[in-house]
RNA sequence: GGGCAUUUAGCUCAGUUGGUCCAGAGCGUUCGCUUCACACGCGAGAGGUCACAGGUUCGAACCCUGUAAUGCCCA
């Protein structure tokens, strides 16, 4: 027997515990097919179909915060939906190397020593980094099984394992193979603080207040005297030290004249032509726009369409160089300072204004980014981008919400290739080695390389590019590369395409757009189960499903940020309120596709939910006990009686079967409420159908919620049933009809399984108690709830309702007479209308009555009399008419009941003239359904009664 | 500048294909309760011109148009 719960739910030790208990029973261990497969085709190794989702990698330098314990809690909630579902589910975890946040984390460490990366040389380097991930790169993971993530985590995958580096390799080989990598001088975004370049996707756009700087540059051989000027606009002066030439509009009738013709370029003194250009604006500044290809993207394409020299005027570290004359060795914005100033003692500064314009600033390190001419490596993205936004257009992948197609298809049609080199040391080395000739050679390793050398004739030294790859050049091949691709094997054609994946839309282009393109891109060239060629895309894409969830922002709605310090850390909340209340709280929160507002308190709200599940359970397993003393022939017993007999299995003297291996012995299946027994069908009384069609009605819609991925319906629709209606009524009920209380053992028990997927930990410890299995039979195991919707009784809803309705009315009563709990009262109900049937209800819940409304006597009869007002205060319903004595009343009590009525009969009144409006409307009633006015009509004969009959209280009270 | 969202009770949000629930819940608030699971609770209240202006309709929180505010993405 197990211990007696206690009073509150005290979640720590049983987290604990159970987490060990599911990893120990590898509950989280999907099927490994690669170990039975039959033969080399793999012919169907799972027996239960996939449910798969691929992590979307954490940085191995990350800990984990609110937005994670939300996307992870999302995916948990689905994984282990899908594997009470009977699917064979699989939770890919793992991490990314995270390039540049890992690399400048170590070098922050390191000049604490007072050392630099070159101190130690790149081999040396890596070392670190290494030992530096080995210590603590697994924080995040251990951070995920505290919020209880079932990962299942032998199949843990780090971008920088040598078979995904082999991955990442390949697939650099095969694109340059392909034509679809080149090497380029480009303009690229340039971080000086990580010293490299930065794709167009790592650069944040701020609106920045600056200023626009009007230059006068004198145009050669200027007749007369005074010397003529072209008059330019920049927001960056210091770049003007590399300027090649000054450009105008065409069309431009002020300048048109002016066209090859040269200026002088001051403070270089360089002659430089004035050239016509349509990409130049003539609204903008002057019209005038100087032309510094080696600095600006616009400007480079500019100097290549006029064939411009491109003059680079700073260095790696944005500090001007040897081309910037007397400026060498300022940084950028020093630079600009005495360039202005210069400009200023020459007289050539026209104006200066205060301008805001857009700037770019690096994604991690936050400084501005500089555009910046460079040799770098690119991916051509239009062929993979085409087929990879028309399985999004045509529903091959659903996205939820939908409408995020539109911001896929906008990027995806202008897409512009994919700066993929990094000068960094920590990542994938780029598989090009170079010759001494300039040639260079890609390869997947240095023997290929001298091999392709030797074949093109060339037997000197090689080189190998010092750069590493793009982090998202790895991460984008991860749902397929974390399988073992480019190797076929059993696991990844079982599990491949995954079926789900839950992320962010901030990363819809970094990495779901790019994770599309490359399964499309690579796949073909794994046969699918049966040998024959993947050549569908429905084959290819990597996922089926992309949930997009939004941002956790704090009470005031601003992001969760350490520098604000509003982000409360999850391992926190989870020691102080338990990890199922963070859960659940985060969830009920979270509408599909708008941003959460959540604090630390928010999760009270969860806490107190887990509470009420405790205390239920508790109050359940007393009633339990109660009733087994009371009915030793119960149906809990016979049930366990015929079982023994038929030695079918071992039985628990719980009222609930045992479910252990259900599957296995192949029996049918029956995943409702109702699957233990028959004995909710027979003697129900209102409140046990009632309570049944709640509850399947309650795993219908967290069904529908599921499949929506609207999670946030989910938790509500839970919550709402759970508390309002089992634990506000029908346990309450149970009180006075002890014979439900096997049902509302099995209703629980179906609670439990339906909120395992969320509230793992709890439910977990409860069903235990609740059904007495042991250890190793896990709920985790056991089958969803799935909805008898045979059992959805609109009639027996309605009915229970009026018997909701008389109790509140008396409850209403009793608290405007300010009559305490304790004390019993006589109370007469009437049926309005002389109703038989709601005569016969009540008459058949008369003990509800009695208990719920705390009634020393209760009448029920016809409405044929009224109680004088002065003795009985009243409340009417729609259904019924409800008395309740009092003994003695002073003035101050009566003027009370006189003023509740008062204001009740007037807003009947207000009813009565709106339906009476609405019927002596000729076009409602010769327009609107039949059905609509009849209804309008009921309503208007019943308010006319209760107005007569609040009247005629009233009347008797003054 | 383009696009996508949001705007309902003091706060956070529900509101299903326009016609019942007098527009709902949680938190907060008021009143009353140690009623034999739960004070992390129970019962009963107060509190909303459903952003604004038009339109469609017999009928609009819901559909259409416009405006405003806020947020995000892209340029």
């Amino acid at each position: 027997m197990p211990e007696p719960l206690a009073k509150a739910y005290a979640p720590a030790a049983v987290e604990k515990r159970w987490y060990d208990t599911w990893e120990k029973d590898h509950l989280f261990d999907a099927n490994r097919p690669e170990e039975n497969a039959q033969d080399a085709t793999g012919r169907r190794a799972l027996d239960k179909p996939p449910f798969v989702i691929a992590i979307p990698p954490p940085n191995v330098t990350g800990i984990l915060h609110v937005g994670h314990a939300f996307t992870f809690t999302i995916q948990d909630v689905y994984t282990r939906y899908h594997r009470m579902l009977g699917h064979e589910a699989l939770w890919m975890p793992g991490t990314d190397h995270a390039g540049i946040a890992t690399q400048t984390k170590i070098e922050r460490e390191m000049r604490a020593e007072g050392l630099t990366r070159h101190d130690l040389g790149r081999e040396k380097f890596l070392e670190r980094v290494w030992e530096w991930k080995e210590k603590y790169g697994g924080i995040i993971i251990q951070q995920m099984r505290a919020l209880g993530c079932s990962c299942d985590w032998r199949r843990t995958r780090f971008t920088m394992d040598p078979k995904y580096y082999e991955a990442v390799i390949e697939c650099f080989v095969r694109l340059h193979e392909k034509g679809l990598i080149y090497r380029g001088k480009r303009i690229i975004n340039w971080s000086p603080l990580a010293q490299s370049a930065l794709s167009d996707e790592e650069v944040i756009h701020k609106e920045t207040e600056g200023n626009l700087y009007y230059f006068k540059y004198p145009i050669v051989g200027s007749r007369g005297s005074t010397p003529e000027y072209l008059t330019i606009a920049t927001t960056r002066p210091e770049t003007m030290l590399g300027d090649v030439a000054v450009a105008v509009n065409p069309n431009d009738d002020r300048y048109r004249h002016l066209v090859g013709r040269t200026l002088i370029l001051p403070l270089m003194d360089r002659e430089i032509p004035i050239i016509a250009d349509d990409y130049v604006d003539k609204e903008f500044g002057t019209g005038c726009v100087k032309i510094t290809p080696a600095h600006d993207p616009n400007d480079f394409e500019i100097g290549l369409r006029h064939h411009l020299p491109q003059i680079n005027v700073m260095d790696t570290r944005a500090v001007i160089n040897e081309n910037g004359g007397r400026f060498e060795g300022l940084e950028r914005f020093d630079a600009r300072k005495r360039v202005v100033e210069e400009m200023q003692l020459l007289g050539l500064v026209e104006k200066i204004e205060k301008y805001t314009h857009s700037v770019g600033y690096s994604e991690r390190g936050g400084e501005m980014v500089e555009p910046f001419l460079s040799d770098q490596w690119f991916v051509t993205m239009k062929p993979l981008a085409e087929p990879a936004l028309q399985v999004v257009e045509d529903g091959t992948i659903k996205f939820y919400p939908e409408r995020w197609i539109n911001t896929y298809r906008h990027w995806m049609t202008n897409i512009r290739d994919w700066c993929i080199s990094r000068q960094l040391w920590w990542g994938h080395r780029i598989p090009a080695w170079y010759a001494e000739t300039g040639e260079y050679f890609v390869a997947r390793n240095e023997t290929e390389a001298r091999e392709k050398a030797s074949a093109a004739g060339y037997n000197g030294p090689l080189e190998q590019d010092p750069d590493v790859l793009d982090t998202w050049f790895s991460s984008w091949l991860w749902p397929f590369a974390t399988f073992g691709w480019p190797e076929w094997n059993a696991d990844l054609v079982e599990f491949y395409p995954t079926s789900l994946l839950v992320t962010g839309f901030e990363i819809i282009f970094f990495w779901v757009a790019r994770m599309i393109m490359a399964g499309i891109e690579f796949m073909p060239s794994i046969p699918l189960k049966d040998g024959s060629p993947r050549v569908e895309l429905k084959d290819r894409i990597p996922f089926r499903e992309v949930y997009f969830h939004n941002i956790i922002r704090d009470l005031q709605g601003r992001k969760m940020s350490k520098s604000l310090g509003n982000s409360p850390d999850p391992i926190d909340l989870m020691a102080k309120y338990g990890t199922d209340a963070l859960r659940f709280t985060i969830l009920y929160l979270a509408p599909l596709g708008q941003d959460i507002r959540f604090g630390e308190e928010s999760c009270e709200f969860g806490r107190n939910f887990a509470n009420k599940l405790w205390n239920a359970t508790r109050f359940v397993l007393m009633k339990r006990d109660e009733y087994k003393t009371t009915h030793p022939k119960t149906e809990f017993e016979r049930e366990d009686t015929e079982l023994m007999a038929s030695g079918e299995r071992e039985l628990v003297a719980s009222g609930v079967r045992r479910v252990a291996n259900k599957r296995q012995e192949g029996a049918a299946e029956d995943r409702s409420f109702t699957r233990h027994s028959t004995l909710a069908t027979h003697n129900a009384t209102l409140a046990d159908k009632w309570i049944l069609s709640r509850a399947n009605r309650c795993a219908r819609d967290i069904r529908d919620a599921f499949a929506r991925y609207e999670i946030n319906d989910v938790t509500k629709t839970l919550y709402d049933f759970i508390w309002r209606d089992y634990c506000d009524w029908y346990l309450e009920i149970v009180k006075v009809q002890p014979a439900s209380t096997p049902l509302a053992v099995e209703i629980l028990e179906g609670i439990l399984r339906m909120l395992h997927p969320i509230m793992p930990f709890v439910t977990e410890e409860l069903w235990h108690a609740l059904t007495g299995e042991p250890e190793d039979v896990l709920i985790g195991r056991d089958d969803y709830i799935t909805p008898d919707e045979g059992k959805i009784d609109d009639i027996a809803e309605e009915e229970f309702a009026v018997l909701q309705d008389t109790v509140e009315a008396i409850r209403l009563v009793r608290s405007t007479l300010k009559l305490a709990p304790s004390k019993e009262a006589e109370i007469v109900i009437q049926a309005r209308d002389r109703s038989e049937r709601i005569l016969n209800l009540l008459e058949s819940s008369r003990p509800i009555l009695e208990r719920l409304g705390n009634a020393s006597s209760l009448r029920l009869e016809a409405n044929t009399a009224d109680y004088s007002s002065r003795e009985y205060a009243s409340e009417i319903r729609v259904r019924t008419h409800i008395f309740v004595k009092i003994e003695k009343r002073s003035e101050v009590e009566l003027s009370r009941e006189r003023e509740r009525l008062q204001k009740e009969l007037d807003r009947v009144l207000a009813q009565i003239d709106q339906v009476a409006a609405k019927l002596a409307n000729e076009s409602f009633v010769s327009r609107a359904p039949q059905n609509v006015i009849e209804k309008e009509r009921e309503k208007q004969a019943s308010y006319r009664s209760q107005a007569e009959q609040l009247r005629a209280s009233i009347v008797e009270l003054v």
